[in-house]
DNA sequence: GAGTGGTCTAGACCACCAC
DNA sequence: TGGTGGTCTAGACCACTCA
């Protein structure tokens, strides 16, 4: 019993391996769209979404009249976008991360929740408030605020382990995807309790607009980070 | 004599006119696919390529069995992505910035610049320092390391426009995408002495690995910015 | 001129949603 | 059950690069 996979998707994960094996090393070109419909018995078109999503993602470049030419992929190792969870992060850092859950409870939102959610006051929202400790220093501070409407239960065990992994699994929500705005601002006097600052005075802040699948706006989480544990990267295509 | 412009271009300018005009509102649907291909007279491929960009411009978002959902508009109106140069993002934000070249020379690279740009140390290099002044604060400090192959001149007043503009204008280079990565670090001795701090203690660096159209790497650049003057939106899809 | 990727078409079947 | 978007096909023509 195999799990229905997409071709288009397939194609790119096989390509995707290849390049990371060393197949197709840097600055060569991959097959033509042509050669590779042929080798994967598909349709260009197909072939063309793989390569799409490889370009996307950084592996290759598309040359009109040349080729894909394969690009170095060594100088990141870091997860590109997406919804990175501390959780993932932190593993894909080798690092053993220790969640804190400060603040579990629920109420209606203050006024700065209620409009990056577009609600009114007698929405229901929970906060959830954890510290996020590495190395033996609490470094980050999650701040969530997600509807209660969507998300009836939530324990203090849960927040420990993973939101996300509880949303996604246990209640079957789709997370879509999620707007992301990165500013530095100065510490409150709630990064300063709860953070081991180590005379840093500005918090890396990421805030994030989790949206589910039929559109709807349903989480605020305002990540604050020690600048020094902060890290991020990104493709801009043109 | 008009300008040829690809058909799901058009159409994407279209319907991102026709959102921005409240022709289709907020939480709206956008008429199917179907409908939409009816209307332009085209295929429905052709219609999916421009929705997928509005996709990926955060316009709309596509839900399955339902329709193309037209999103808030009103909450950033900031870029989004793509290779933000200081002029493009002080023109948004409606300041009159004033730029200040602190060096320009030619010399072989530092090793973090070989790193960065995989040459060795014969090669030779442009290196520009540019101070950006913003309500009569030194608040970003550019530094670009540009290759000498492919641009052999580069004057005092070329960088205090835009280097972007002459590379693409009158060099008739094509700039494809950018690697983008943001980190904070401690401000350098350089950094304190041309930048007004103000107080703050960290900078917030984004480093720029530019790709030509034909996948070659050709520029690194490193803008160091106060921390209060700094934004960065990105749309996470998944 | 041969080969590359970019665009476009007109069909087909499928998974999902709402009525 | 009918309509939606998601995938896939087999063809076509175009713009560009390189020998």
């Amino acid at each position: 019993m195999s799990v229905k996979q997409n071709k288009f998707l397939t194609i790119y994960h096989e390509l995707v391996e290849a390049i990371k094996n060393g197949e197709y090393p840097a600055q060569s070109t991959l097959p033509s769209e042509n050669e590779l419909a042929d080798l994967y018995q598909t349709s260009r078109e197909t072939i063309r979404k793989a390569l799409n999503l490889l370009s996307q993602n950084g592996f290759i470049q598309k040359v009109r009249g040349k080729g894909s030419v394969v690009l170095d992929q060594n100088k990141f190792d870091f997860p590109v976008s997406g919804l990175v969870s501390f959780k993932e992060l932190a593993d894909s850092m080798g690092e053993k991360p220790k969640t804190t859950v400060h603040e579990l409870s629920m109420s209606h939102p203050k006024e700065m929740v209620q409009q990056a959610l577009n609600l009114d006051e007698n929405s229901l929202v929970w906060h959830v408030s954890r510290i996020r400790n590495m190395g033996g220093s609490n470094v980050i501070l999650d701040k969530d605020y997600i509807l209660y409407e969507q998300v009836p239960k939530l324990t203090k065990e849960i927040c420990e382990d993973s939101i996300y992994a509880y949303l996604e699994g246990e209640l079957g929500l789709n997370i879509s995807f999620a707007k992301k705005e990165i500013t530095a601002e100065d510490p409150t006097e709630e990064d300063r309790s709860l953070l081991d600052l180590e005379g840093f005075s500005t918090i890396v802040v990421i805030k994030n607009y989790v949206y589910l699948n039929d559109a709807t706006l349903f989480q605020f989480t305002e990540s604050r980070h020690r600048p020094d544990k902060f890290r991020f990267v990104d493709f801009a295509r043109r």
